[in-house]
DNA sequence: ATTTTTCAACTACAATTGTAGTATATAATT
DNA sequence: AATTATATACTACAATTGTAGTTGAAAAAT
């Protein structure tokens, strides 16, 4: 039932995607090694994202030796399916076949149509 | 191809959905009218909300009688297709089953999955 | 014409977001 | 122990977002 949990900003949910790619817990630098092609930023700049989603209670912080470890405390798959949500009633005002219009006339590629109906279809099972 | 149109803020897409609605163009008092129930704000936030959308180029403004007339520069439609394609890449990381595991595990019911499918079965076509 | 009503323009302001510099505290090195 | 390297904390700041008050100008009513 993880209803409703807040949107990220994009650079804040860009960090978390990094996150959720590691086996926590996580330090500043582990995350900074793999974000830094798709999006360079300052150390610092790093270290306040870190800030923001720990006080937003995404990220739990241990502390060994002085150095801080992050661990998600919500997962993407409950992020996902909250976004997915909220995404169907804000943007396609809980309309169906707007939806899927949608992703019929460009969201997704054809084939991309053809697999995410397969996907459903076992999903549903 | 209305490629990456950006995203709006939620009142302001709550605005757009409203206009979206009618029969452009649209004056200030028609969409407060039917904002009220669901959003109610200040008649001057309505104001600074279409100002802002204008900007933005999402409405185009015609002045008629000293007053404003709003219609939409971007269809509800394209700005679906923009946006799930951006939701699919930056929530889902562009990976098909996530999308479609969120969408199965909550972000639709048991239903809403099955029609999806038809739908997006006949929009294949 | 004077008053009142109605809009729109301008201004305001706190919270959030993206970005990073400076200072401070601690650990490692010489 | 003094120096340097490292990491965290604190501060900053412009742009955006949500919200609305104040002012000014024109239209309608008297």
């Amino acid at each position: 039932m993880k209803d409703s949990i807040r949107r990220l900003p994009d650079t804040e949910l860009e960090v978390m995607q990094v996150i959720w790619d590691c086996t926590p817990p996580v330090s500043k630098s582990d995350i900074e090694e793999k974000i830094y092609t798709s999006h360079p930023m300052a150390e610092t700049t790093l270290q306040t994202l870190l800030t923001r989603l720990s006080e937003k209670g995404f990220l739990s912080v241990t502390i060994e030796k002085r150095r801080k470890y992050y661990s998600p405390l919500i997962s993407r798959e409950d992020y996902q399916i909250s976004q997915s949500k909220s995404f169907f009633q804000k943007v396609c005002g809980g309309d169906l076949s707007a939806f899927a219009n949608a992703l019929c006339e460009g969201g997704l590629t054809k084939d991309e149509v053809a697999q995410l109906r397969k996907l459903l279809e076992e999903g549903q099972l």
